[in-house]
RNA sequence: GGCGCCGUCGCCAAGUGGUAAGGCAGAGGUCUGCAAAACCUCCAUCCCCGGUUCAAAUCCGGGCGGCGCCUCCA
């Protein structure tokens, strides 16, 4: 498997460092508002790496993602709104289950919060570490980190002093900082605000520590193998993590830093809460789009390039899912068919499929060419349709075919969700066999009023019926 | 102002030195009670200008355009 790795600017053959085990750390969602699909962005990208390391490399996974449930903007708006924290991010955090559900995300080992007792001693463990190594200062009660003390501060980043740009502003807290780079450990806490203190005094954590500290307790100590997570973490975030981690422990922290660019929503600007042009997955379910096709646009690109996302870009995905569907249903209609003629194998079909699954595999192990791999599996697609056509695909074949599109979608998983949502009809599965066969008879005594009127009406009620020499088969639109 | 990425058919998108995958849309055809699906055929020389090379969409230089990071952010 080649990754192209952040901090060597280059794609690097990855392996786990450790019994064939991949430890992964991903940045997930501070949970302030629901996520919206720029997030999800990521954690499909990201779920498919999961997926393609455990399917196609053939690792073991242990996969850590956080939520980070107390920041500025979580306890501003849990006090907006009258809840306390806690339960002001529980409900963020439940509605990021349903979605990742929703879009079929693999869920990964652990899921931990900030808050935690046991996370939030880690991390003071951690600041008292950093403390001990020199790494840090007091300010009005906070403890910063004095990046000067590590020479290789921002390594990751690439951002030199002389980077920052002029005026910006660099120095949002009301404490005092050495350098406008410093960044807090902790943060001593206003009054009305959440406090622990668990060692180095009341207050909370900063936004960093967390992940550098949640990433070692729970994945076995430095170095991990893969830190992840969207483009716009690289920095401060995930330099800071670095700069935490290794500051403390002395070991490099993660060996591998995979980034997934942004999606852009129309004409071109990232989709952030900061700028207002939010879509969460249910809004997009809102309009009357589904799930699958969702997944299949947040996968057509590939994961190191800004995703623009239109409202028409789902109807094109709808169109090429409903492609590929219609593949499968042709042909379990010939593995479960009572009209298969028997056992003739097709060599050269069967030679297709393994060139498919060498190349699909090819291009998934070459950082995640997912957009190539959609390309080898249509072009499956086609030749399976045409042996179809030609009836030259007896139940043999079929299953050898049927075979390849499963492994394909343990690493894209967007037929299976796809199935999952058919599974579910508006009507009932068996009144639309009911209609079905009604139709049959009517259709046998020529009444093709009768036939059409049946069609119609399911076509109105969402049931799709398609007439085939095998009978007809129906599908939701 | 600094750093970085990107610019391939009407739309989406692979390909990064050897002569342009795939999906959507479109045109014509086959099949079909009709419809749909499917299949067949057709549909680009890669933002512009220079350069390197036997050979460039792919490398180098210069433009033009878009986006991101440098500040909370997936």
């Amino acid at each position: 498997m080649r990754l192209y790795n952040t901090l060597t600017r280059q794609e690097e053959e990855f392996a786990p460092l450790r019994d064939e085990t991949v430890r992964m750390y991903t940045c997930g969602l501070t949970v302030y508002a629901r996520g919206h699909i720029g997030n999800f962005r990521t954690f499909v990208a990201l779920d498919v790496l999961r997926r393609a390391l455990e399917y196609v490399a053939g690792f073991r996974i242990r996969q850590v993602m956080n939520f980070t449930d107390v920041d500025d903007r979580t306890i501003a708006e849990s006090r907006a709104a009258g809840v306390p924290l806690r339960e002001y991010t529980d409900q963020y955090i439940a509605a990021f289950r349903e979605d990742a559900a929703t879009l079929g995300l693999e869920p990964v080992e652990d899921y931990p919060r900030a808050t935690d007792e046991e996370n939030l001693r880690s991390m003071v463990e951690m600041i008292q570490a950093l403390e001990a190594n020199g790494h840090t200062y007091t300010s009005d009660g906070s403890i910063y980190f004095k990046i000067a003390t590590l020479p290789d501060y921002g390594k990751l980043a690439r951002l030199d002093h002389e980077g920052i740009k002029p005026g910006a502003r660099i120095d949002a807290d009301r404490y005092a900082k050495d350098d406008a780079r410093d960044f807090v450990l902790w943060k001593a806490t206003a009054s009305d605000e959440p406090t622990w203190d668990f060692g180095v005094g009341p207050g909370r954590p900063g936004w960093h520590i967390e992940c550098s500290a949640m990433a070692l307790r729970l994945l076995d100590g430095a170095p991990i193998d893969i830190h992840a997570g969207g483009v716009d973490l690289v920095f401060p975030h995930h330099e800071n993590e670095i700069a935490q981690a290794e500051g403390a422990t002395g070991e490099t922290f993660s060996r591998f830093w995979v980034h997934v660019e942004h999606l852009l929503f129309g004409e071109g600007v990232k989709m952030s809460k900061s700028l207002g042009n939010v879509f969460s997955v249910q809004d997009v379910l809102e309009r009357g789009y589904r799930a699958s096709a969702l997944r299949y646009v947040l996968l057509s690109v590939h994961y190191r390039k800004q995703l623009r996302f239109t409202w028409g870009s789902l109807d094109q995905a709808e169109e090429a899912l409903k492609r590929l569907i219609g593949c499968l249903a042709r042909l379990e209609g010939i593995a479960g068919g009572a009209d298969g003629q028997g056992g003739q194998a097709h060599p050269a079909l069967a030679d297709r499929v393994e060139t498919a699954r060498r190349d699909f595999a090819e291009k998934i192990e070459q950082d995640l060419n997912v957009p190539g791999a959609l390309g080898v599996m249509f072009e499956l697609v086609r030749h399976v349709n045409t042996a179809l056509d030609d009836g030259e695909l007896g139940p043999p074949d079929a299953a050898v075919v049927k075979t390849a599109f499963d492994g394909f979608d343990q690493v894209l998983g967007v037929m299976a969700l796809r199935r999952a949502e058919d599974a579910t009809p508006a009507v009932p599965v068996d009144e639309i066999e009911r209609l079905i066969g009604e139709r049959r008879a009517a259709r046998a005594r020529r009444d093709f009023a009768a036939a059409d009127a049946i069609r119609d009406d399911l076509v109105a009620r969402g049931v799709i019926l398609e007439d085939t020499p095998a009978g007809t088969r129906w599908s939701l639109k």
